[in-house]
DNA sequence: CGCATTCGTGGTCAAGACCAACAAATACAT
DNA sequence: ATGTATTTGTTGGTCTTGACCACGAATGCG
């Protein structure tokens, strides 16, 4: 039991076969014998000890229709969740999510005022109070993961600075903490993102990811390198935002020394359509249908001048695949072939060769998985760690 | 013997033994007892079959002048090498270079035309046949490591296009495969000079670092994100040359949409200071002596041009530490502190707290070691691997 | 010259994964 | 319906690996 040794082989495994079935779903005790090169009675016993500590449930086999005899299958256990919350300028979503990606439990708060770090924490509390005395009477939360829009420091989970929140260094991570009684977990929204476009998303099982998403605060992004997240020094890594990127000519230009989110920005897309606000899909509705010259050439306009920022990330980052969310998925997608041969002229031809430009596919339930998947790390990394030991 | 597992143990505990003898240099058998963790016994076991193995070799205690008794002193065996090679314009460079850095022998050949694929390979192979027929004769040589100023396939060493060298889908690692009858690697220069940097230089143990040089030909970058060199989709990754950053004002423009290297260039320092050509050290000297306004001014451009491009590496990829090579270093290290300024008012100011910008310490044998680094990275993995075992 | 300290050595022990043999459960052929 | 081939779970034993322990060796210090 006293391990003073560095990697323990059997934590290892049972980390793997773990986060076997979570990324892939149920998978027979045989499919997990071929995919870890492990024994079958080492499966077998690996199992039985993550089904004891209750994080995997063994249920009866698949009819198969095929030869031999059926293997029983292996899921996660459903009652293991994590609470994912997202802080966003007019509302708060606190959701419950499953070590299956199932979302049980879901809460939009709609907001009238800023949210303080302090509120958002007590609310979080409530509303997981409320829940286990409801819904997830017998859940078992392994914690809490926040998806933040804005810098956060990844050693404290320290909220560096969130403009649109109006929070500065706060301590969000401690103060959610302390309300629930739960270990909490603070990420960008941006960065969270993109592991979940990468696990389960646009980018799933790719190792090279860059993710950008165009909200209606600026542009954040996300970066996948070496099939992990990239936090960087101090955790900001991923601010494309914020890049001055190159402009050919100086008619395309509308802010002085601007930076990318000042050049390429919804709310410019907005002012051509005519509109205060409006949410994704009427934007791009009303994008697609506008002939108006202004509306077209402000599109062409961004593109073009995402074109070049793309290139800048791919010519350092050499990426198998660029995902696209929020309005620079509505800018992209009438014409992704375009967009691909605009950032190819700007870019290396090498790097261009392996390179997928796609839209983000996980909608609005994206930041939740990244966030409830940053509360599940610690479980995923050694499962039995949490609980003792059956 | 037969083991299908994923991770033997044994390899495991093997490398990190090796690597740490291999990085921090010669070590005693208490320090690695520390510094792993594993108990005196099983370093003694692991020691001995890596010293029968011919990897390391045990030498008698230093004397310590501390109380107790002394621990013998384990170092990389100096026989083990491996063949790092150079090809440039106007020369090929050819060096022994030892697991512990050493540079026995080192063949720098002047060229008189463009050397290709094919001769690079045939002087390679005489190179060190003539070389093992004389002082390497009880080398025992691990592999070759080629350092290509181009764009490099990481998947099967193919060179896909080296403008300088005018080498285009060249199958180098082939070519020196079949020629010399060793195992070879191939890596982009600037990626191996950023890994040796990491591993002995200016960003020493720093696990997020941005490395720029400044040739006479271009700019080339390598990136260490994770501790480990990124080479992304198909190896291309790093090219920050080809980027086009934002430039503020027209009136600092010199190329019509051009890219990085276009602007900052030695070319352009050479011409104000009236040279055709000069080497570094010259170069610098006249920049620094030089009180024409022309030259303040086009350096000042260049830092100018060369701060917004950093910035743009800085807020995506949150290094620790930015290192600058080449013709770089010398137009930043006048003044790296007002460099570091101009990056900063640039970059969020989150990124700016822990960077650190420096100049590349490795001189000449950056490449070769990086080179060298490429090839031992197998045995370095799987010490016993490429031997039968004693 | 004895003592404390540090370290190598050989033996023993436990953890964990593999292996072989057997039993169970299925599809398929007859 | 029945037997056979195939696949997989189960069980007990073996092997590798590293921890732990006791002892002796080598050093500095008083």
């Amino acid at each position: 039991m006293i391990d003073l040794t560095a990697d323990n082989v059997r934590q290892r495994n049972l980390a793997r076969i773990l986060r076997l079935v979570h990324l892939e779903g149920p998978l027979s005790r045989a499919a997990l014998t071929e995919s870890t090169g492990l024994n079958r009675s080492t499966i077998a016993d690996l199992v039985g000890q993550l089904a004891r500590a209750g994080v995997v449930e063994e249920r009866a086999p698949d009819p198969s229709r095929r030869v031999g005899r059926p293997s029983p299958v292996v899921a996660v256990d459903s009652r293991l969740l994590a609470i994912a919350v997202n802080p966003e300028v007019d509302a708060l979503t606190v959701a419950a999510v499953g070590l299956d990606r199932s979302i049980p439990v879901r809460e939009r708060i709609d907001l009238d005022h800023l949210i303080s770090p302090e509120e958002t924490a007590a609310v979080v509390a409530s509303q997981i109070a409320e829940w286990r005395s409801g819904p997830l009477a017998d859940a078992r939360i392994v914690g809490v993961g926040l998806a933040v829009p804005g810098l956060v420091r990844a050693l404290d989970g320290l909220v560096r600075n969130a403009p649109h929140l109006n929070w500065i260094d706060a301590p969000i991570r401690d103060l959610v903490e302390r309300a629930t009684g739960l270990p909490a977990v603070v990420g960008n929204d941006a960065t969270l993102g993109a592991v979940a476009e990468h696990l389960y998303g646009a980018a799933r099982g790719i190792d090279n990811v860059v993710y950008l998403n165009g909200g209606a605060s600026g542009i954040g992004g996300g970066l996948i390198v070496h099939g992990m997240p990239v936090g960087g020094a101090g955790g900001y890594a991923g601010e494309f935002g914020q890049n001055r990127p190159g402009i050919a000519s100086e008619r395309d230009r509308r802010a002085r020394d601007g930076v990318l989110e000042d050049e390429v920005s919804r709310a410019r897309l907005l002012a051509v359509v005519g509109r205060p606000s409006a949410d994704e899909p009427t934007l791009a509705a009303l994008l697609a249908a506008s002939t108006l010259p202004d509306a077209v050439a402000e599109v062409a306009r961004q593109r073009g001048i995402l074109a070049t920022a793309l290139a800048n990330a791919v010519n350092v980052l050499n990426p198998s695949v660029v995902v696209l969310g929020g309005f620079l998925a509505t800018i992209a997608e009438r014409d992704l072939e375009s967009l691909s041969a605009a950032v190819g002229a700007l870019a290396m031809p090498a790097s261009m060769e392996g390179l997928d430009i796609r839209v983000a596919v996980l909608a609005e339930d994206r930041l939740l998985i990244g966030a409830a998947e940053a509360a599940f790390a610690v479980v995923l990394a050694d499962p039995l760690g949490h609980t003792a030991p059956g």
